[in-house]
Formats: structure tokens, C-alpha cells, sequence
DNA sequence: TCGCTACCTAA
DNA sequence: TAGGTAGCG
């Protein structure tokens, strides 16, 4: 049975102005969701924790929830999970009005919200996304969870198949893994990152260890505790700072920001240079100015938009004579859009067969 | 501090 | 070619 998801600040339900579901869930901040519905984008399901969790949008543009096996807490397991106490719609008229490009965005994309991660399963899921693509990190996650996760739900599907989810790996359980294990199941170099990065993780006391810097005031302070793990950089630890650990107001400045940058802001000064480490800073440092305390959020919108107008240059039929601009194409997201939703589909369809493959004990390279 | 390159793999 | 990082000179 679905239940209405409640804002808690308003007591209202939450409509999609305020969380978007495929805005949100499937635009690269987290990889445990599948957008069950690719042409309506009415649908998703994710695995929160040790339960299944279904988002439905109903015939108001109400938010529909319902998790599975049953869970009291689950309520509350989802209010912090979408950070629901913070404010969007404010946030978002505030931006608007500070930048003129965000408002352009707002207008296409809207109800963007950062999600509160588990901060285990951000850290890993950022350590497999340097230099890769959301097909294949998701890919890449889901065989971790098959093999180093605990089975959480099995589920009867129409056709006689079964459907078995499982939960993110502990750490503990992903310790066990060698860089030959993770190798098999197609981490490739990243494999040692995960291996090095896990270990010394357990040496700092866990997952208790990443809780922790929640708790730090400075977001800088976050950033420079995860980098010192082996595969984590400035990009990928603000991405773990910024969904998992509280770090409203850090910006991963990645391939697409430091684009967004320097078409957008400074008309194309840097277009053909690669970014330098200052320039990480000066651009994170404008952004910041820009948008104020919560400039992670604000930037997740614009990122966001990015990605779908990239999406949508990679897709674009080849027979266009005129190449689009990158504005007009921002218009033709709501329709191409879709395309990309497309690749998404079927990615929790998880066979229990798999799990075989990485029983195999290889020897760990040593260092 | 800066600039360069190798790194797994699949699209 | 890609939602980077480590290691080296």
C-alpha cells in the first residue's frame, strides 16, 4: 500500500516542485535507483539500507512511497534521506534571482534536491565513478551489493523469474574482497583504490569513522579527511562531502562545471584548456559567492541540465546540418530527455548467479 | 606547484 | 571518449 509522502516543515504532501523523482534519483548524485518508467518518469525504485523503497507519483503530482519488507521507521528513514526539512522552493527563488542562468535552468528542471547518502556506499560509489559512466558504475554497484551485501528481499516476478535485492556491503564484508575479486567484477583499476581504501578505513573505526565528519564545521575540514584515502581526490571527496556528509556548500567542479564555467560565465575564456588546480578553486569559490550556503545544491541543478544536454549532443541524430547550441538544446530536454532515461532502464534486475563468479579467491597483490 | 600520462572497460 | 587520480619528472 502506497502512503503520501508529507513535507514535514508544511504537513502538506510533497508534490514533484519539490522533489523531482528523475531529477533527483537518476541525474548522478546516487546510483541505487532505477527509473521503472522511462517515458512517464512516474516510477522509481531504490535500495535504502535493508529495504526497498518505491516512489510512485500519483494523479495530483503527489509523491507516493512504499517500502519493502515493512519498516516503522521508514518514514523518517526517507525524511533524511531527501533532507526534506530543507527548504527547496525558497532556495530555488533565491538563486533565481542571484543568476540568471539558474533561473533558465529552473524553468526546465526543477524540484533538484541533494540527497543525504549512506556515507559507506557514497564514498565507494565515487571512488568507482572517476573516469567512467553512469551505465557502468551502476553496473559496477550493483555487482558489489550481489556479491558483498546481504540479500534483503526476493521477489516473484510475472514471467516465473525471481528478482533478488541485496543491500550495500558493510565494511567488514567488502574487507574481504581483493583487488582480484573487485578486478573480476569489472572495478578495474579502481579495484586497488577500493581495496587500500577500505582497509585503511577500518584502521580509522569504520563506518562510525565517515558518520563522524558530519559532525565537522568547516566542509573543508571533510574534504581533507576523505582525500587522505587512496583513489580520493578534490572532485570526488566533495561529491561524498556534498551527498553524504552535510557539505551543503561544497561544488564538485568536474569536466561538466568547469564547462558550464566557462561558457556560461566566462564566455568561453578557458574553452580549450584543461583545468588546473587553482582553477578548481576559483571556480568552486565563485560558485560559492554566487549561491551562498547551500551553492552545492544550487550547482546540483545546473550540473544536472549539463548532463542532459550532453546526453542529448551524444544522441542527437548525425543529418543535423547546424550545430545546436548548448542553450537551445537546454530547451529540448523535456522531449530527448527520455532518450537518456532509456539507458537507465533494467538496471536492478539482480540474478543471484552472478554472486558465483566472485566466490573464486585470487591472490592479493601485495604492495 | 605544475604538467603530463597511465589506468580498466565499454559505448 | 568518459562525473579523475596517482605518480612521476
Amino acid at each position: 500500500m502506497m502512503k503520501l509522502l508529507i513535507n514535514p516543515l508544511t504537513k502538506k504532501p510533497i508534490t514533484q516542485i519539490e522533489f523531482n523523482l528523475k531529477n533527483t534519483l537518476v541525474n548522478g548524485q546516487a546510483f541505487n535507483w532505477v527509473n521503472k518508467d522511462t517515458t512517464h518518469n512516474k516510477e522509481f525504485r531504490g535500495i535504502l539500507g535493508k529495504n526497498i523503497v518505491d516512489f510512485k507519483i500519483n494523479e495530483k503530482n503527489e509523491v507516493m512511497y512504499k517500502e519493502t519488507p515493512e519498516n516503522s521507521k521508514i518514514e523518517e528513514i526517507i525524511n533524511d534521506y531527501l533532507q526534506l526539512n530543507v527548504d527547496l522552493v525558497k532556495l530555488t527563488d533565491e538563486w533565481s534571482e542571484k543568476d540568471d542562468y539558474y533561473a533558465k535552468v529552473k524553468e526546465q528542471l526543477k524540484g533538484v534536491r541533494i540527497l543525504r547518502q549512506f556515507p559507506f556506499e557514497c564514498m565507494i560509489s565515487f571512488i568507482c565513478s572517476q573516469n567512467n559512466n553512469i551505465p557502468r558504475i551502476t553496473k559496477i554497484l550493483k555487482s558489489l551489493r550481489q556479491n558483498y551485501g546481504e540479500e534483503i528481499y526476493r521477489e516473484k516476478l510475472e514471467d516465473g523469474n525471481e528478482e533478488v535485492y541485496y543491500s550495500f556491503p558493510s565494511v567488514t564484508s567488502l574487507r574481504q574482497a581483493t583487488e582480484q575479486n573487485l578486478r573480476d567484477l569489472g572495478l578495474g583499476y579502481r579495484a586497488n583504490y577500493i581495496v587500500s581504501a577500505v582497509q585503511l578505513l577500518e584502521e580509522k573505526g569504520g563506518e562510525e569513522y565517515l558518520h563522524n565528519l558530519r559532525q565537522l564545521k568547516d566542509s573543508h575540514e571533510k574534504r581533507e579527511a576523505l582525500i587522505q584515502f587512496k583513489g580520493i581526490g578534490n572532485k570526488v571527496a566533495d561529491c561524498i562531502s556534498l551527498f553524504s556528509l552535510d557539505a551543503k556548500d561544497l561544488i564538485p567542479v568536474d569536466t561538466h562545471v568547469f564547462q558550464i564555467y566557462n561558457r556560461v560565465y566566462k564566455k568561453n575564456k578557458n574553452k580549450d584548456k584543461k583545468m588546473t588546480k587553482d582553477q578548481y578553486s576559483e571556480i568552486e569559490k565563485f560558485f560559492k559567492d554566487l549561491y551562498g550556503d547551500y551553492a552545492g545544491w544550487a550547482h546540483q541543478a545546473i550540473f544536472a541540465a549539463e548532463l542532459v544536454s550532453f546526453q542529448t549532443e551524444i544522441n542527437s541524430n548525425e543529418n543535423s546540418q547546424v550545430k545546436k547550441t548548448k542553450s537551445s538544446k537546454l530547451q529540448e530536454e523535456q522531449e530527448e530527455g527520455q532518450q537518456e532515461a532509456e539507458k537507465e532502464k533494467s538496471q536492478i534486475k539482480e540474478s543471484a548467479s552472478i554472486k558465483e563468479n566472485s566466490k573464486r579467491h585470487t591472490k592479493n597483490k601485495k604492495k
